[in-house]
RNA sequence: GCCUGGGUGGCGGAAUAGGCAGACGCAAGGGACUUAAAAUCCCUCGCCCGUAUGGGCGUACGAGUUCAAUUCUCGUCCCAGGCACCA
């Protein structure tokens, strides 16, 4: 007998794909297309565990689609541009293209060393030019039509990056890359128009059925639709000014106006009333207070009176105007209507400044006074002090007001949105550059379609400074304008990374074209990815960017479908010592460690195994050993029979068969079926556990050493069998076994067992017996006996019948095939 | 505060459409083999009472629906993630 050596025949079998180019696959009108995908990793220098989970997930996907018969994309790439590159580049002196692309070469190489089944032809640097130009021209077409934008407006800032961050990308205040504490600039920058989609987002959320509630319903908490009302409000001159609210059926219950501080008028209305110092000093005040801070809910709320008055359009009452720290100018209009009843941020201004409370909703069961109330009263109730909508229900109120509002032009139904434009571009040097010129003459202009691709200089000095280093690199920036022909200058900041990863799926279907970004056929051909694998971390990052990114590139012709990915799957962390793995815990296990000591296959089964894929996974040095002695037990089995097996003929039918023979054939079936359903909804580890089920029948049977032909037959049809089970999840030790039984290799990857559905169901089942929904006794029964002989059948059990002493059977009830249930 | 998930043995986790709770694995204990150890194999393994046949309890907690609830309904508590002065 061999030992198990999972290095040598890795090794073995890694070549054998490599040389057959097992994994390349193009366009095939035979066979059901099925796009497969993960995200692709940052190019960091090694694979680590969340990688190697991610991908174990997807090459099992892959290698069972692929036997089913269908034809599969499976690709992968690099996600290459991005600050570590350049804080190498820093701290040790190297570029970072060359950085990068080491760091490639080599995690490439762990990759294949795992058994991951890519078409290698297709991979994808986003660092690479032939990569970028493509995402130039596409931010040319863009700009042609608007969806992009310069603006000058305070931005996230990440002192420690350097550089500017989404919205999306700063998380409670912090940088999502570095933690450090974000701070507020002005500046002049690129946006893209994704708020223009915001409804469209929003409202196929619910059209991805394929998708995780949780993900589609954190993508609708961040778009924040909201649906109210303009209501346009005047001041005592005439001057109108408008107001959102989500509440006209507060109207009238108006007490007081509440204008942001970066709002016009606060600076204008009090301009020559004795509260002109007051105010500016409260403007200036709230200013220079961090904008992050100013979000916060604990924050007091502060105001100042602006000495004018603004008049309710439903009432005609003169309400007093205040600036306000806790309204936000970025959204509705920056300026609020405030109903202290009803709002418990109006309420506690109102407190806070002696404002009177106007109760305009009243609850069913009592009565509230505007003096002992402690705070607003925002449930349900019936309008009152609304003058004709007095006695309406308040949520048909709102409705009705709005109706009237519109019907007298006092106002106009309106849908809100919290999303913001897209800010990408960033003060760094690694990414792609944005192609836009500055001309003193002849102003912003884009580069040139001819003139591109812009190229990345690699060849430049790297220091930490506040702008771009590029900005300092006078062979990149300085230009002639394309116009005037006169001196001019590039635009030195470049593009977000999230920009790379929003199409990157869409050159995987055309890697090598080079007539422009995508070669439209074989885009329409793959597209959409059916399914995409990747961490709940960018359920609103990378996942909103990238369906945002495919409607504009479908605008612009690129693209036939609208939604990229069709079905998603997250998974979850690995965990080890109850937190994330991580260097600064401590608690990181090397990929290269594992397959050192156990193999790739080992590695991989234990990260299916251990738990289904969307939940956490907890490390377990323990464990790993367990999916490694379970290999063993395989190789085992199928290994020290494989003389006498290789040339036997292998069944898993037999018609007529009887006792083991007849079992194990079952339980073949029944394994295939259990299998089958189980990879079809991603239930991997219960997969497993399944298969270890038929491990063990098939040890039983053999201890018994049963030496005539037939037991022979089935026993080569069970390993056989588990091999081809098992092939998705360890295709180095399976093929390896399956050659050792005389099997043919090449289609090992190819056929997926089926089973027989009347071999999956026994002759015999097991009843459990209760008796007043207590389990008492369980016997083996016919399969499909009645209803009636199985009832009789019961009765008649010992156990039953001592639980059943004195007493009147009321009623039975028969589950058939599984239970009965006597009641008395 | 709001929106999602989730709470099952010592542990990771099963139970697909309301029908035997704890599959599979890990850990633990006992045994076989061995000069010994490793490896391997066998047995036990939710809790309580009982020598045992057996009985009672048990899927966060409390109610409810049902012949039957981990599964459905209502309420409560706890944990994780997301959003949060968004008018």
């Amino acid at each position: 007998m061999n030992p198990y050596e999972p290095h040598v025949i890795e090794e073995k079998w890694q070549k054998y794909w490599e040389e057959r180019e097992t994994f390349r696959v193009d366009e095939d009108p035979s066979k059901k297309k099925y796009y497969l995908l993960e995200m692709f990793p940052y190019p960091s220098g090694n694979i680590h565990m969340g990688h190697v989970r991610n991908y174990s997930i997807g090459d099992v996907i892959a290698r069972y689609k692929r036997m089913k018969g269908l034809n599969v994309l499976h690709p992968m790439g690099w996600d290459a541009f991005g600050m570590p590159a350049e804080n190498a580049a820093i701290e040790r002196g190297v570029q970072p293209a060359s950085w990068t692309h080491a760091n490639i070469d080599y995690m490439r190489t762990q990759l294949k060393r795992l058994g991951f089944g890519y078409d290698w032809r297709r991979e994808i640097a986003t660092c690479d030019v032939d990569y970028y130009r493509w995402e130039q021209l596409m931010f040319l077409k863009m700009y042609e039509r608007g969806i992009v934008y310069r603006k000058s407006s305070p931005v996230n800032f990440c002192p420690k990056c350097q550089t500017v961050l989404a919205n999306e990308q700063v998380e409670g205040g912090n940088c999502w890359r570095c933690g450090e504490e974000v701070v507020q600039k002005e500046l002049t920058q690129w946006f893209f128009a994704i708020t223009k989609y915001a409804d469209e987002l929003y409202e196929y959320c619910d059209r991805l059925p394929g998708w995780p509630e949780k993900v589609t319903s954190m993508q609708k908490n961040w778009i924040g639709k909201s649906y109210g009302v303009e209501v346009h409000f005047s001041l005592e001159d005439g001057t109108p000014f408008t107001i959102f609210t989500t509440r006209p059926d507060t109207l009238y219950g108006v007490t007081f106006m509440v204008l942001a501080p970066e709002h016009p008028l606060s600076a204008q209305l009090p301009a020559g009333t004795a509260q002109e110092k007051e105010v500016a000093a409260f403007i200036e005040k709230v200013k220079t207070q961090d904008r992050s801070f100013r979000g916060e809910i604990s924050l007091e709320k502060e105001g100042v009176f602006t000495g004018k008055y603004a008049i309710n359009p439903l009432t005609g009452n003169k309400i007093p105007i205040y600036v306000g720290n806790f309204v936000l100018m970025e959204y509705g209009t920056g300026a609020i209507m405030a109903v202290p009843a009803h709002d418990q941020r109006d309420f506690e201004f109102a407190r806070e400044y002696n404002l009177p409370v106007i109760v305009t909703i009243t609850p069913k069961d009592r009565i509230l006074d505007p003096a002992a109330m402690d705070c607003a009263y925002v449930d349900e109730g019936v309008l009152v002090n609304s003058d004709r909508f007095n006695g309406m229900n308040n949520r048909e109120a709102i409705n009705s007001i709005i109706d009237y509002l519109e019907e007298k032009g006092l106002g106009t139904r309106t849908v809100n949105y919290r999303l913001k434009d897209w800010g990408i571009s960033r003060q760094r040097y690694w990414g792609a550059p944005i192609p836009i010129i500055y001309c003193d003459e002849c102003g912003t202009l884009p580069v040139p379609e001819k003139d591109l691709p812009v190229v990345l200089p690699v060849d430049l000095e790297i220091k930490m400074v506040g702008r771009s280093p590029l900005a300092d690199h006078p062979e990149f920036y300085e230009v002639d304008c394309p116009v005037c022909k006169k001196k001019a200058r590039r635009e030195t900041d470049t593009m977000d990374t999230f920009v790379e990863s929003s199409w990157y799926f869409l050159r995987y279907t055309c890697a090598d074209y080079d007539k422009g970004p995508l070669d439209r056929k074989r885009v329409d051909h793959w597209m959409p990815v059916d399914q995409y694998i990747g961490g709940i971390e960018h359920a609103v990052l990378h996942l909103l960017y990238s369906r945002f990114f495919n409607r504009v590139l479908n605008e612009l012709g690129l693209v036939g479908v609208r939604e990229p990915f069709e079905n998603l799957l997250t998974q979850g962390m690995v965990i080890k010592d109850g937190a994330k793995m991580s260097k600064s815990k401590g608690n990181v296990v090397d990929p290269n460690y594992l397959i050192e000591k156990y193999g790739a296959d080992t590695a991989r089964l234990f990260c299916l195994f251990a738990s289904p894929p969307e939940k956490d996974l907890d490390w377990s040095d323990q464990g790993v050993e367990g999916s490694f002695r379970f290999l063993q037990r395989v190789w085992r089995l199928v290994n020290e029979r494989a003389d006498v097996l290789c040339v036997i003929k292998s069944l898993d039918q037999l018609p007529g068969a009887q006792g083991d023979n007849k079992l194990l054939i079952h339980k073949i079936h029944k394994t295939v079926k259990k299998v089958t359903e189980d990879l079809e909804r991603f239930h991997l580890n219960t997969a497993i556990a399944s298969i270890m089920e038929l491990v063990n029948t098939i040890y039983k049977f053999v201890e018994k050493e049963p030496a005539d032909e037939a037991s022979r037959a089935v026993l080569k049809g069970g390993c056989e069998t588990v091999l081809r089970l098992l092939f998705p999840f360890v295709p180095h030790i399976v093929s390896e076994l399956w050659e050792m039984l005389g099997g043919d290799v090449a289609s090992l990857g190819a056929i997926w067992p089926s089973y027989d559905e009347g071999l999956v169901k026994e002759e015999k089942v097991m009843i459990a017996v209760q008796v007043n929904g207590k389990l008492r006794d369980t016997c083996e029964a016919d399969r499909d006996m009645t209803q009636e002989d199985l009832g009789e059948m019961v009765l008649a059990l010992e156990k039953i019948q001592k639980h059943l002493e004195g007493k009147q059977v009321k009623k039975t009830i028969v589950v058939p095939n599984k239970l009965v249930n006597i009641v008395c």
